[in-house]
DNA sequence: TATACATTGTAACAATGTTGCGATTGCAGT
DNA sequence: ACTGCAATCGCAACATTGTTACAATGTATA
């Protein structure tokens, strides 16, 4: 994996350093949205200044995308067809109300929204519920 | 209008004050997503904390929502389908590009998510794109 | 491995949100 | 209208999140 991932850091033309591997490695091991405090605590607790750079450069690069849920911040993988030129988050963010896990999530079919004298370029779908483990 | 403003705020079951009046009209001559910051400005300053806690207890009382786009907390007035037992926010939320204001936006039909594993109770969608002013 | 350049950690700051507490205000009952 | 009590407000202090400047360190490559 530490190949993988040494590779995916510069397949985005970023230089390889320890920090940046570290946090990726993160990210591939849980596969999961992170705050940055979860993101600190897997890594050996990073300086946050460090790890806010980080996290800003691999979102730049289209390596992670970032959300806000619940007034809280996450960081995610971006999945394999983003790259640098487009987003393609055919998705949405959900977070369970039982257990306060936060995932993304595959849908059937996005959503297209249709408003009067309004063009949307853009959607970004936050949703809450009840999630595998917590369906009774 | 102040007489609208206090009914509104007593039959919420709170005490009507000089500062709760205020920030009340503020949202009714808007009628207009607001930040902390803006909302702050239009009324005569009053304090950030009691700003904060005013606004909480109003979101409490179903009488505004608020919402993060863009990584900014605004406040908005709750339609008046909306009571202090259900929140029924059939609208998006929207930034346009250009200009960046920010609006509450009803759509011809608030989507329906479906899927596998999950039960989504609740939909937030936020959307950017151009409003009215910016199509050229 | 030496050099040039990019990255990192620290300190300092700004913005946003929260808590405790004494001062003030709103309102019910006289 | 006056009084007393509870609710609300403003202030100070603190926590969290995010940003910037700069010196120290690490990385890539000739």
């Amino acid at each position: 994996m530490r190949l993988q991932v040494k590779n995916i850091i510069k397949e985005s033309g970023l230089t390889v350093t320890s920090i940046r591997v570290q946090v990726l490695t993160a990210f591939m091991q849980i596969m999961r949205p992170m705050t940055l405090k979860a993101i600190k605590k897997l890594t050996n607790d990073i300086d946050r200044v460090t790890l806010f750079r980080v996290l800003s450069i691999f979102e730049k690069k289209k390596i992670i995308h970032s959300f806000i849920i619940d007034d809280n911040k996450r960081y995610a993988l971006c999945s394999s067809e983003c790259n640098d030129q487009h987003n393609c988050h055919k998705h949405i963010h959900f977070k369970c109300d039982e257990c306060h896990e936060v995932s993304c999530l595959p849908v059937d079919s996005f959503p297209k929204i249709v408003a009067k004298n309004h063009i949307i370029n853009n959607l970004s779908v936050n949703a809450s519920g009840k999630c595998v483990n917590c369906i009774v």
